[in-house]
DNA sequence: GTGAAAGCGCTAACAG
DNA sequence: CTGTTAGCGCTTTCAC
């Protein structure tokens, strides 16, 4: 109470709401030099324990809270990153796919310190954006989920001096990012679907232009002519991530008599469920379905999908925390992490076991291949492990 | 070293994108002082025209970006507003109310050159974020979606000097809000299962702890007494804006038999119409359902859903631009922005007719009124509009 | 260990 | 209309 006063009448009874203190408030409240209450402030270790309790002892009373643009201006850090995410994808705003990225990046954020500025990069704006997030000198790195195969926003980043992340690959640049092995997952999908029997296995891709889908599309592929089964364009329909377009292509496929189908994410595979229903076929007698990601309303439909689990919200924080040590270590060699995907078997494949009981051919995995680049990268979880998320670290080829 | 790299740049020879510039390059190419260049960029008309192109062109020629961290020190304002949305609501991302809100937001912030930094406040930063939000000096303003009924957040803004706007409304506060009539709007949604001769009228609320829960059941309560009708406990059910939640609460009213149910969100009354079918009950000729926010699902619902549309995208775009007015005219009266809702009316409620065409007794809306506030305010939209978001002011009282 | 001093890149009076 | 001059609040050498 005492002391209360006293800086009152040090700093001439103003209000403290009235205005941010400064760097200088605290070091005259704490009898101490600006530079001092700086070094407290940023933990360094050249200050005596004393003067440290001191000066502390003084924020919090106070309650300060540095400038953060002063900081970012001196120190050339202001510990904010960017989270870009292209709006022509933005639009599929039901799936939840971004939600639980952009609350796993906002999450870890939190958790270390960081705040993070959100572009949804409209078409129009994205010249501007690319430069604004570039040089305004505001973030110090930045996420990019970019779906597009050739993203402007990716190659000026790749282009600048600008950290960044992609959260997807790159077909052709060898940039830092954080995938799924689509690939991989999306043969072993379909791989289940023909160790259940079934013949004639469709699919419904995401938009041509995505990177996501052509891996996916591609794992397809690859998983019919594990069994020399060919790819019939019949058979391939193309949807745009929603449940919309999933609906519209399962009622393109339909005549073409599929008995299974793989749905490039949970959302179309929701829009196939009501296209088989509304044409009174059974799932999963009559036709297999199988989704991806395993989104939270995965196990809501009717049946229950069977689905390529992708920890959707783990990679947002997992691509923070790459993100966070690439911007701590400039210059260290690019990241490519590819995180594990867990195939969880619900009803609607047809398999009754609830769970994925190993034990069968699945033992035998696919080999690991990054598409078209062929660096070593970090695997991130496997399927095998209980956890998901336990880095491990890939030896350098 | 500046000096050589600028001879390099008026020679062509060096990448753009190797070392930010700063105003004083810009002048020294175009020959004239930093603070013109200043003036040019923030398009102050003490230029003269002719410097203005020079200084322009060089500008572009360069594609030079002003630091933000430098002008938000000096000028006292960023052009960041914050968007802060609650984690213990966050968690319900499978809703596309978020997704749909961050995404309006986000549009008028490009629109108006402003970029959006996103808090997604978990409980236990909470505090720690309040702080940083307040003081930091990075954004000018705060958005805030706050449903909770009495949230620490807005009562620590409404403490500070911090421009700041509520995405609905406080029930004691006399703060700057943006919201919709849920008491009416809730109201007229029970009306119109009354005028199809419903008797016995359920309604899934959200958690009762949440302002708008608490309006939209208020105004259950009013459609119901407007015809005598009584509140029955037993047809009230707690749900908490989840599909998992509205299927729960839907199981608990069918033991009491309602023909017809008022849910709160268009996702828990999906997940009532899921449990509706599980009982073998038919939509609408056993039980009508209405939902609310008509979000993009809801026509895709199984009957396709009628539901009170609330323009939830619309509604964050103008919350960006109250908010920059507000911040643009510190000490202006209290905004108070009502947002109109409108019924839209599909098959779930057992009304044939495709569109609410008007000529019924929905000539005579409920009057008008904010529960906890008489204040005056704005209403944006109406009812009657073609065009739900043009705005009106209506007279202060 | 601590303080003094020099900026970070920009805006904003104030002169002219 | 334009240039000069002070800072904004912080970090960071560099002395001591």
């Amino acid at each position: 109470m005492l002391k209360k006063i006293v800086e009152w009448l040090i700093l001439g009874a103003l209000p403290r709401t009235l205005m941010p203190l400064t760097l200088e408030d605290i070091a005259r409240l704490s009898g101490v030099s600006r530079s001092t209450v700086s070094r407290v402030i940023n933990a360094d270790s050249n200050v005596k324990d004393e003067t440290r309790q001191k000066v502390l002892q003084v924020i919090q009373n106070i309650n300060f809270q540095p400038n953060l643009a002063a900081r970012g201006l001196a120190a050339g850090r202001t510990n904010i990153i960017g989270l870009v995410i292209p709006a022509s994808v933005a639009v599929i705003f039901t799936d939840p796919y971004f939600p639980l990225l952009i609350q796993g990046v906002s999450g870890a954020c939190n958790a270390h310190n960081h705040s993070v500025m959100l572009w949804l990069a409209e078409p129009e704006y994205e010249r501007r954006t690319i430069r604004q997030i570039l040089h305004n000198g505001l973030v110090d790195g930045v996420i990019v989920s970019s779906t597009l195969m050739d993203d402007p926003i990716v190659k000026s980043l790749y282009e600048s001096k600008m950290p960044f992340i992609l959260i997807g690959r790159h077909p052709t640049l060898d940039v830092n990012y954080l995938d799924v092995d689509n690939v991989r997952a999306a043969r072993e999908a379909t791989q289940h679907l023909m160790r259940l029997g079934r013949k004639r296995i469709a699919t419904i891709t995401g938009p041509k232009n995505q990177i996501a889908s052509y891996d996916r599309y591609q794992g397809y592929v690859k998983g019919l002519s594990d069994r020399n089964q060919p790819v019939l364009p019949e058979l391939v329909a193309e949807g745009d991530w929603t449940e919309a377009g999933g609906y519209t292509a399962m009622r393109r496929l339909i005549p073409h008599k599929p008995d299974a189908v793989f749905a490039a994410n949970d959302v179309m595979a929701a829009g196939a469920l009501s296209a088989l229903r509304e044409a009174q076929l059974r799932v999963p007698e009559d036709v297999a379905v199988v989704g991806f990601d395993d989104t939270p309303n995965a196990s809501r439909t009717q049946p229950p999908l069977t689905t390529m689990r992708q920890p959707i919200q783990s990679m947002g924080s997992l691509a923070v925390e790459t993100l966070i040590d690439i911007i701590d270590h400039p210059g260290s060699e690019t990241r490519r992490i590819v995180v594990a995907t867990e195939l969880v078997i619900r009803s609607s494949c047809g398999t009754l076991k609830s769970k994925s009981e190993g034990g069968d051919d699945r033992k035998n995995p696919v080999d690991l291949s990054i598409p078209t680049l062929n660096q070593p990268y970090h695997l991130v979880g496997n399927p095998a492990d209980e956890n998901p998320i336990l880095r491990r670290r890939v030896k350098n080829a």
